[in-house]
DNA sequence: CTGAAAGCGCTTACAG
DNA sequence: CTGAAAGCGCTTACAG
């Protein structure tokens, strides 16, 4: 039979209050009775209905989430489909979530979400540190409030942050590195990394995907692939397809495109306007737009982390650590999965 | 503010006993105050506090689960773990789980340990079922009985079940194709799936992925691929090697070997063993055996199908339909993970 | 056919 | 420093 605080009650000769005041190390206790009632739960392995002390208790949590606005970034729309789900499953343990966003684009905006975030007071604190320098400001003043924080897409080191949920991403730049060179088949193969620069916005975790994907190619001894940079404003399409113009039209004809972020579907249109086939685009996430052309045949291999699940899993450790009071493992990394057309039919929907 | 069953007693001027009556179809309610009740809780958008009535609830659930024994057969291990680490989270919900093991080369212990689990009346039942005809019956019986029952790993048409959590099987074996053919550079290529044979076991879904990897070489235009078929009784690898040793010294040396279950580390081995280089080996699941062979280069991919998730929901399929009530999808099929060395770190670990 | 009351395992004032 | 009591939102006999 489960026991619970009456029997340990009975056991102790003290009246139930006594013993949540121990159990919780509220109000005074005289400290041999402390002593005698933690001996006997001891004794006893109690461990609490939470089930009950959910319902009994009147402690509302909030945790607040700060992520780029999913509106204006494809992508996030996925973390944040995963925190919202998190978030319903732990509303009836009178979890509360409140969600913010900023812009991508502009620092300020993060700066100023995370001010209005800290004085509001959360219980907890969900978010993409994308910005570096003003990242540290907030993690110092989480660490002053005790305020525990999770990291989410973004890892910085040497952090307090009680989890970090995300992808190894040098390593998944490694992985399709070699994904490329599983489909070289001839003596000599220009390979082209199309790097997405963002003047306004922070490149830390696409320079690893690239850093890994160079990687690969360096440690290769029979090396047929020749890789070249190829540096563009990707958010600018006209620039990036004036770019792809002079490659397709140079001496070193690509044989593969590796795209570093979840942008690769411009390169996608560019290849099914231009009539391009039989190049091998690699690139990132499961946007509806990538998802079609990998249907299509155009891109080949898509990598992708699981960022629904990421969302999801930055919710459940807070509530862990708030909640159930257990420990957090703190780093985190999704697996990283391997579209292709063959494939992708059973990754479209995110569920639990 | 949550409404709760005191709000709509007190709108509809009746005692909460009444409500709970009408909201179990319990005890004879008026059917006038039935109906008046009714409109209240659909006016009010009333919905159950899950916690409070699995704290004031006496009733016991229990989940029957059937599959083969995890300690000869590595693969269930798996789906164990799921179930297993499903049947934790729902205790507090008064949810028991109890587990039975069948001898994966015996029917009559699959016969006999389902009239066991059958007769001693669960309210869900978990199982695999392997051998068609016997599953037929037991299929028959749970309709009988009107109780829950929910395919695993093995998918059975036209039945009543509530759920199926498994493979796509026909597809993976169609997606290891592609990679085998990815990895094709030679002008023709012999390619070799290795056909399990265990004459007392079935083998069903091992037909289908060997019908999807040779369905995709079918659809292949510029075929340089020339399949050969090895039946061996993999269950003896002495037999296994000899097979092997025939095709390594004939004129048809394989460029690439299918082994379409999970056994593939025996013939990893077997290269292991011959120094055999160059060989390019697919075959299935995270066997501690296989992944070590992934790791050392020996095994190409592994097509691996998330078993322990399989486990896990289909205890939550039941946990949803016997205690949430609520509608559960009917055919679940897990991703097909493609692993190979450069991703096989974040697929190691199964948690939630 | 319907209501009043006890209880699930906790938390939370309140009184002493 | 400690106990008795009310209450969280339900379920479950019991009485009428």
């Amino acid at each position: 039979m489960k026991i619970g605080i009456k029997d340990i009650a009975k056991q102790a000769n003290v009246s139930i209050g006594t013993v949540d005041r121990v159990l919780h190390n509220r109000g005074e206790v005289a400290k041999s009775t402390r002593e005698q009632v933690l001996s006997i739960i001891d004794e006893l392995g109690y461990t609490p209905n939470l089930l009950a002390k959910s319902l009994a208790s009147k402690t509302k949590y909030t945790i607040s989430a700060l992520i780029p606005d999913p509106a204006s970034n494809a992508y996030w729309q996925k973390p944040f489909a995963g925190i919202k789900a998190a978030a319903v499953e732990i509303k009836k343990f009178n979890f509360e979530l409140q969600i913010a966003y900023f812009d991508y684009s502009n620092e300020n905006s993060f700066i100023k979400k995370t001010d209005e975030i800290l004085s509001s007071n959360p219980n907890g604190f969900i978010f993409a540190p994308v910005f570096y320098k003003s990242s540290l400001d907030v993690i110092e003043k989480c660490d002053q409030l005790e305020l525990p924080y999770v990291f989410i897409d973004v890892f910085i080191e040497n952090c307090k942050n009680l989890a970090y949920f995300g992808q190894n991403s040098a390593q998944s730049g490694y992985l399709a590195a070699r994904l490329m060179n599983l489909s070289i088949n001839q003596a000599v193969s220009h390979i082209y990394i199309v790097k997405p620069l963002n003047p306004s916005a922070p490149v830390y975790h696409l320079s690893l995907r690239e850093k890994g994907f160079t990687t690969y190619f360096s440690e290769q001894t029979s090396n047929q692939a020749i890789l070249h940079s190829l540096d563009v404003d990707i958010s600018s399409p006209a620039v990036l397809f004036e770019s792809l113009d002079t490659i397709f039209s140079s001496n070193h004809k690509p044989f593969g495109l590796f795209v570093a972020n979840s942008r690769v579907h411009l390169v996608a249109s560019y290849f099914e306007e231009n009539k391009i086939k039989n190049v091998v685009l690699i690139g990132y996430d499961l946007l509806q737009e990538n998802v079609e052309y990998l249907e299509k045949g155009i891109i080949q291999f898509l990598i992708c982390q699981k960022p629904e699940e990421q969302g999801y899993k930055s919710v459940f450790a807070l509530f862990t650590h708030l909640f159930l009071k257990d420990p957090v493992k703190k780093l985190n990394f999704s697996p990283i999965d391997i579209i292709m057309k063959e494939n992708i039919e059973y990754y479209k929907n995110f569920k639990i």
